[in-house]
DNA sequence: GAAGTTCTGTGCGGTGCCGTACATACGCCG
DNA sequence: CGGCGTATGTACGGCACCGCACAGAACTTC
């Protein structure tokens, strides 16, 4: 149902030069490599170079389902400049997004806590590049670093608070708000103001009807925040938009 | 605010005969110790000897807050047939539980993540006993038993997913149906269908009005479902109730 | 037993979102 | 350029819950 919402969005989305990831990444391999996966840039360059080996990189596109509640876990994921969505299914509602991973985290968390399954569904949702390591070959290099495991707890704790605080959010706070906050988060996991994105998609996300999003959009729009025809958006004020967005946006970005 | 909500509640609640903890930690000391917290139980005789040495059995109240959000971690709790809820506070907000944490949890779960402060409330919801751990001892044991680490790597996973599972849950289900959830999860947790609760208290976890749970409670009550008076809430029909749970009762528990 | 406190029940207007249905606009492709 | 599929906009009744206010009931204290 949800894999065909977004047909026409395939196509990448624009990313900013990688001015960013080149800096971060200097002294290390050039090359698909440099997507720079917070992670991994944890632990020295001798063992970086030694999970880097362990993994290859992928192409993560728009739409792309990595897991579904139930799946087993095959690969764990390291996004470079990429973004997917921890969704909770339930009953026949709407997916409900709860978590946000990009290039600060990891998806396939719960290999690291020992489980092999995954209880979300993790879908991409800002399409990148990551590197891609097998589950097997994961649990082993977890055991021998500490300080992967060390970043890893981390980033656990992140998640959890990021998913706790998510879930007052979406009891709380009205459709517009979590619109905004949603774009803000977006923009800066991907590093650019403007990105492919259906309304459609969006009501997934957040767990309303369409029309809903596009109410609150509307609004949004006229406010002179954003901008966004077919399947694009684009942020104009981002400045006002975290204005709109209600305070979990700073209370997750607070926490890491 | 929330502190002083239940002043007539710190009596303690009914709890069963403690057959089934006797039976459960036969073979170990009596007394204090037959708490019997399901991740200490986790680990081999000797180990748990030692655990439970630098432990300290405490009485937790009703109404006591074990942590607020921002609080350094001084202890990590294992309860035994006891109830903590953990809550987010957002805004203006009424707290909102996320999370329940019983003899098959522990309270104090970012310091086994390696972060030494409490994102949310932790709050004695079912009072009881716990066994109590000084941090520093909790660091040192944790990094000394695998056995210990893998329960509770595995409890983590658990809370997560029920985290995000709850996330959904309030923004999809009516009262009516989360209450259902709420005195099952909690019933299941102290052992016994008759415990200590107010209205008010429960609109807190529910995040709603508190006229909204007395309606919800009205009409729980009208169908032979629950009875109460004046802070105190008994199931009467505990299959009823479960088929007026929304999902999530059985998804959570089907989690651990 | 009287007074005070806490808990529970009811009423009222308002609103944000629901489910559904249909209308319009845009972009792709033949 | 015209048709088709998809994205977006508008409309309408309904309902769950909101915020607020107040009344009654039960327990506590003196």
């Amino acid at each position: 149902m949800i894999e065909n919402l977004h047909g026409n969005l395939l196509t990448p989305p624009a990313l900013l030069p990688p001015a960013q990831s080149e800096r971060a990444s200097a002294g290390r391999q050039a090359g698909p490599e440099s997507t720079q996966n917070s992670l991994l840039a944890a632990v020295s360059r001798k063992e970086y170079r030694r999970l880097i080996g362990m993994c290859e990189p992928v192409t993560l596109t728009f739409g792309e389902v990595l897991y579904e509640p139930g799946d087993e876990i095959r690969h764990v994921f390291f996004p470079g400049v990429a973004l997917v969505s921890l969704l909770t299914l339930v009953d026949h509602h709407l997916a409900l997004e709860v978590g946000l991973v990009g290039r600060e985290g990891m998806v396939g968390i719960p290999l690291a806590l020992g489980v092999g399954v995954s209880s979300t569904r993790a879908l991409v949702q800002g399409a990148g590049v990551a590197m891609r390591m097998k589950s097997a070959h994961f649990i082993k290099e977890l055991a021998q670093s500490l300080p992967l495991r060390r970043a890893i707890s981390r980033y656990t704790h992140d998640l959890l608070a990021q998913v706790a605080r998510t879930a007052a959010c979406n009891r709380f706070h009205v459709v517009e708000e979590r619109l905004a906050r949603w774009l803000l988060m977006t923009r800066d996991r991907v590093q650019s103001n403007d990105f492919p994105m259906t309304q459609e998609f969006l009501s997934h996300m957040l767990g309303v009807r369409r029309v809903g999003v596009t109410k609150a959009a509307g609004e949004l729009h006229q406010r002179r925040l954003i901008e966004y025809s077919r399947g694009n958006i684009r942020i104009v004020d981002s400045h006002g938009l975290e204005v709109a967005a209600c305070s979990c946006y700073q209370a997750i970005r607070d926490i890491s």
